[in-house]
DNA sequence: TTGTACGCGTTATCAA
DNA sequence: TTGATAACGCGTACAA
């Protein structure tokens, strides 16, 4: 059992209320009781118990993360603005990864809950559903990540992520445009695609379902998806891609086929990995504000956690950039 | 202020205590009573304090992880190792974040045992120093990953793992070999270090300080690594990266040069990333048994945690991967 | 300046 | 089968 504030008390000979105030620099107490106690804590290896200190308060001074997958860069980046928000306004951070697991991340938050964070934000939900149920409370305030249908929420604006990258891909003069999409229903997959859509609507080029093939938002998706689009009998010219992993599976398959990127055939990615400049070719990308997205995040929650007025959905700009696996369409 | 076990028994017209034991499905209970409560506690919306409860149990049946780098493959995988170790034996986990910050690290640490977890484990740890001092007691037993020094830890064999790359090279003829490392005195930069000098020592290749070059373990470390490289009277043939990212640093900017990898120069990193395969050229490099190791480690802490008898240092083997961008060394 | 008493939400022990 | 009581470690009125 470790040391408490009542061991000390008895060691100095002292109240446990003298030490209590001793150690939290209280301003009423004697410098010398204050320097010995102190002195006595450190020498016998004190360490406070955040739990009974947390029941009595009430709060936990925390807030937990909960993320889909720990090694997509997107929430690697998207932690340096949440916990940079966090701890500049006295927040300790805990996190945890849901592996795109919707029954594991309902027990995350759940634990979480349990124990008693001030406020939890959430990235990569699989649906929104729980948390917009109007029977489910929940203890904490919850802030999410890129689900802009949800009221308390942060994100980029994929649609418009999309939109340029389709547009950048017609300027090039290309007509026969795929996107290999991650889960049609997934709430992540929804803005790339709408935005897809859209813009070949708006350019007056016609739609066809063939186009559209299925990927998981990984390396082997992106391989998958690439003979079903060469099979076609009028073959794509340019392929958007859900992400930059995609991207690669999708120019690692075609180089397979002998088709080279992008000579032959444009491909684009979303995310900007740090590596995404460094592939051969360099990705064409979509870029995510993700540092900025986490400090915009940790403070809505803050401002929920402490109840400060309204709180309306915010929605951040992407960046579109154009590298070397986009070019002119082969005439 | 949350629903309490109180508030439910006021509601129910029981005490407390039969609504602790109601919820905690205690066999002495009326079949009835119980059922009235737990319906109650699901449309009150009641969430048990985990803080309340991990006070009087004295445990949290938790254990803390520590990672130096959330975006670092290598945690990515190693977490999936030490989840489903903590998982299966009836343990939450907590995990956060120190961005190679010692200090952070040291906080993280502290917070955790505040916390009160009931064991901890630190991936990448900038120094073992706080560690094993002996007037530095902690309050949960500590398992290190990766810092074979420390008593408590499981570790992959990393020296072995750079000792095959550069037997690799050599047999495919080189013999200037460089080696681009990352911190020298960093713990994770020794063993692959000691490996490259021992390996080249057993075949007779003289040492050349020149060949040895510092990098950050990033892709930027490898780019700058190369002019210095190349501009040497006498430029390696070879050159083993401290990791995959410097790999493709450093074929980026050999590439950049000219050179081309692996016809005039052959590179080698180390962790194979799920994109090693898949980069142009594809990596050869060397795979830790992250998942394997994380379930050691887990494995580890619980024996020190329920202190069943002794623990020794684990060592795993690593596995060598050779791929295309290395080859016979050019006449 | 310091000590006493109480409460935070929960579980466990003992008595009813 | 249920209720009263104490305890976990700490912070804080209030009293001394």
């Amino acid at each position: 059992m470790p040391v408490s504030i009542k061991d000390i008390a008895k060691e100095a000979g002292v109240s446990p209320s003298t030490v209590s105030r001793a150690l939290r620099d209280h301003p009423r107490i004697n410098r010398d009781t204050k320097a010995n106690i102190q002195n006595l804590a450190t020498a016998m290896g004190y360490v406070p118990s955040a739990v009974a200190r947390d029941l009595v308060a009430r709060q936990t001074a925390t807030i937990g993360i909960v993320i889909s997958r720990l090694s997509d860069p997107f929430y690697d980046r998207l932690m340096l603005g949440l916990e940079d928000g966090a701890v500049s306004a006295g927040y300790r951070v805990l996190l945890s990864s849901f592996n795109r697991d919707a029954k594991r991340e309902a027990e995350i938050v759940h634990d979480f809950s349990e124990r008693r964070v001030d406020g939890i934000i959430v990235a990569g939900a699989e649906t929104i559903e729980a948390y917009i149920s109007p029977e489910r409370k929940f203890i904490s305030p919850i802030v999410l990540i890129n689900r802009p249908s949800y009221p308390f929420s942060v994100s980029a604006d994929r649609f418009e992520g999309a939109r340029r990258v389709i547009k950048h891909m017609i300027e090039l003069g290309h007509r026969r445009i795929a996107y290999v999409t991650w889960g049609s229903e997934h709430p992540d997959g929804m803005p790339r695609l709408s935005g897809y859509q859209a813009t070949l609507n708006e350019y007056g080029i016609a739609m066809d379902d063939d186009l559209i093939v299925h990927g998981d938002g990984q390396i082997t998706g992106g391989i998958k998806a690439v003979p079903r689009l060469l099979g076609l009998s009028s073959p794509p010219s340019a392929i958007f891609c859900f992400n930059d992993m995609t991207a690669i599976g999708v120019i690692n398959a075609l180089r397979q086929k002998g088709c080279e990127v992008p000579r032959d055939v444009s491909v684009a990615g979303f995310d900007d990995l740090e590596m995404a400049a460094y592939y051969h070719p360099s990705l064409t990308t979509v870029r995510q504000p993700t540092y900025r997205i986490g400090r915009h995040a940790v403070n809505m929650l803050l401002r929920l956690v402490r109840e400060e007025g309204d709180v309306v959905p915010k929605i951040l700009e992407p960046e579109f950039v154009a590298r070397e696996s986009t070019a002119p369409i082969a005439i």
